[in-house]
DNA sequence: TATGAATGAGGATTCATTCAT
DNA sequence: TATGAATGAATCCTCATTCAT
């Protein structure tokens, strides 16, 4: 079959789900290839080496979700709360509750052994994942639905709890008896946090 | 000649250190070795190999602090809300500023190789975290300080921001221009929980 | 779409050009097509495999010259000294100085690993190229000019300076300092050849 | 068995023996631990890579002929002509007919894809033996048995045929039906060359 | 004829593990 | 106990060759 075209991506494809099943070291490239229907040599073709092919799995997996929250919070009419909760859902939905859900643990994990991939993450979704949260905290304070507060700072309190709950659950969660009820999990995050940053300023 | 009793010490000492700044993996036996001072062969004689030899340096890490924790919890006569506070600047203080901080992100970096690690450090480290946070919290409900609350779920809320800081710290913070200043992170995740999860009740 | 006819010719330059630069197992087949400016596949509709093109690049590069030389000798009409410088200097000018130098090189080179390669090469070029000097020399003989000798042996010492000349020129000469005076070497070496083998019969 | 100290010269000997057999690449280090009766791993232990293996192969074979023909040409107290037929024979029988005669066509075949190697043999090997030709024949020239000449080309027409008969032997030699023979063709050089080199100056 | 995507055998290299000393 | 030389399984990567189009 020779369908230059669409290889790259069934590549990809069946690269993530190693990736992610195994973390880099103990996928073996023999075995994307057979999962890809290829053989070993194509591979090559695609990707100079086995970190490229991480890389590349990386970076396709991450930008795309990043690009829609921009444009939602772009375009965004109602309260910021429920912006914050549409992007925080929207985020679980779209990437939590995928397989793209794993990458950031594979991230982490693989960080020390790929410097560069690292940094690229760090630009490409980190810091403009930190800035969709930024503007949305700040449009909330200039509004005065939340209180005054250290923007770069707070912005990570709302994101951890999502993020460490991907990594919970592509790390130990497969080792955990009773699964986690993430709506419940993160229903609990918003209410705490909501309460935590609202204005008080005009409450009674 | 050394002391047989301290060898195995000197030996999980040298193998924390390679296995935080490499990952596993890429932590080879010779390093150890030689950094403990000792050949490749003597490493055999108190583990059974690699994979034992890691997991007794998780094991070794995390257990210590939690002991303190525990009889902190139990003696404690202040606010719950102090108590929480005094736990999580305690954790950061003896752990997260220390190479041991780099433990949950290899644990987690790791986990998918290592099942029967990972269910160790579930149970033997998480679940009993979890156990001092759920006290902590409940003594709160209970005493009127805190609002009423799923206690299993709150408490993932607490942790978070600190165990991502941890994991942070060991994986992509070492690739970013500014430093993060713990001291104010920590205060802005404790102002914004605490603001959420007070009682209301009797409030003005 | 280019004719026919000169397709071969065009793939033999290529592949000259290279395996002369790199050898045969570092030239790269693909290489090849692109210098020639076709597809990889194009390479095996005009030759079976590589030793094969490696085969004819050989045979194509030798054998015009020879005969060209064989046409000298038939038709000379000087001393045999001259026709002997003449030889040289020839076989210098249309060999020695062109990429077609290279070839003596290649085939030491590879000759333990395409033993058909070395037979044929040592019938269809070194041995017609010894019976060119043969004749010569004993042309030389037989008029007086030369003392008697063993042409057999004779021959090779009058070859070896120039066939050394070439394999050095395309092995370790480019790493050295200074380049060798091409002129003043081959002169050198014919003045001590005809002093040592000139005819001492009827001198002074 | 464990030998550190015996281990490299065994596995240089070996390698030898396959390098000149079959080429650079066409060498397989499995054949070579076995050939030396160790495992492929153990190759490892003495030397970083193949290329490091090559090159000590020939560093190891080359040098120690070198200092004996310079000692000998130190204390020489016969004729020129005698002292350069020594040294030309004694190179014949300590190298040109041990194993150690394929080295220069090694390196010929090789030096291409290996510069350091060239650069080194140039100057460790060829320079130095140059000099040792360059010294018998000043000194011929000083006593008036040689006549005057430009002695830096000349060494090269007197070294060549030795050369490329070394070259030829472990080339196309084992193709050709009848052996050469290595005496009367290094007698043919020597005649035509000292016939070719001596003073005319007094002689009558 | 011509293409170039696909193949897969083959080999260098690494390193956890063993074991004779 | 301690050593460190030796092992060899395991895997990434290359590239000549094939063949559907």
């Amino acid at each position: 079959m020779r369908r230059k075209e669409s290889r790259p991506s069934e590549l990809l494809d069946a690269a993530l789900d190693l990736f992610i099943e195994r973390g880099f070291n103990a996928t073996r490239l023999n075995d994307v290839a057979q999962r890809a229907g290829v053989s070993k040599g194509t591979l090559y073709l695609y990707f100079a080496n086995k970190e490229e092919l991480f890389k590349s799995v990386i970076r396709k997996g991450m930008v795309p979700y990043l690009q829609r929250a921009e444009q939602l919070i772009d375009e965004y009419r109602g309260s910021s709360r429920d912006l914050i909760k549409q992007i925080i859902r929207g985020w679980w939905d779209s990437i939590g509750a995928t397989r793209l859900g794993g990458i950031p643990k594979l991230v982490v994990a693989e960080s020390g052994n790929f410097p560069e991939l690292a940094k690229f993450y760090l630009e490409e979704v980190i810091h403009r994942g930190q800035g969709i949260f930024a503007r949305a905290l700040q449009r909330g304070i200039d509004s005065g639905e939340f209180r005054k507060m250290d923007v770069n700072y707070a912005l990570r309190i709302v994101i951890a709890p999502v993020v460490l709950l991907l990594i919970w659950k592509h790390s130990l969660q497969p080792y955990e008896r009773k699964a986690l009820k993430v709506e419940r999990y993160l229903e609990t995050h918003l209410e705490i946090l909501f309460d935590g940053i609202r204005s008080t300023e005009k409450k009674q």
